[in-house]
DNA sequence: TTTGTTTTACGAAAACCTTCGTATGTTTGC
DNA sequence: GCAAACATACGAAGGTTTTCGTAAAACAAA
């Protein structure tokens, strides 16, 4: 199963994904702060997205309530492999080392990767 | 400046970048190893290219030579910027960390990780 | 020279994304 | 009840990307 959310479809999940369940107006008031659309326009992208399974929605009551149906987890794990596919020819890598050189993590997020790479690496020595 | 190739420019710019430069004949034997394409598409793609800049070619020959005109390095930088504020609301660590946790690394690539992040403690340090 | 191949240029169709206007129906508050 | 506010549905315009057919020019080989 493919996913391919566009860009604006991004946007939009990533709102139902940090907020939960929410309902066009919920969303177009968050959207709104950062972009400038009419409310019709994210009307129409969540309806699209309702078509294309990427959203369900709860019809009882008038305004219409919207949950994101792919998880953020493996949309996530699509869309990196997709991109390091794309742009760095499949190594994981090269994209770790570009990420890391030009933006500067803080010391928590360092802290997080180092614990990771210790687990990978006693995983592979466990073999 | 803004770059943002899209998918099937990003897949021309990456054997320019890995030939150097080319023909339109070049670039679309490589493509049609991994991809079902008419001569004429290729062709069309790399002149819409070439009219936005992305390559710049020679014409003194009949068949025309293209090569990239951005680099590697900022095109893969730029698009990795974008890919981390849309994916991953700007958290670099949180992409290097389904990379990482997704794609196995081999010994040679985790090194060169550990290294780059001492590097980065490092630098955290003498400030 | 003539015929066939290769190349560029160009137009246009098809698909998709984004945006918005308008119609229509529902709800709320006075 | 009625006007104002709010919601959905829908069509269509405008933009971009991808694809391909066709024409014209350059070249190669017989």
């Amino acid at each position: 199963m493919e996913i391919k959310p566009t860009d604006s479809e991004l946007e939009i999940l990533n709102i139902l994904w940090e907020n939960g369940p929410s309902t066009v107006r919920d969303v177009h008031d968050v959207l709104e702060r950062s972009k400038d659309a009419g409310y019709t326009t994210t009307l129409k992208l969540m309806q699209i997205m309702h078509d294309k399974k990427l959203l369900v929605r709860d019809e009882t009551a008038r305004s219409h309530v919207y949950t994101a149906n792919i998880s953020q987890q493996k949309t996530q794990g699509q869309l990196v492999k997709k991109f390091i596919d794309n742009v760095f020819n499949g190594s994981a890598s090269q994209l770790v080392m570009q990420a890391l050189g030009n933006h500067k993590a803080n010391r928590q997020e360092l802290d997080e990767i180092k614990q990771l790479l210790a687990e990978m690496e006693k995983k592979m020595k466990n073999r």
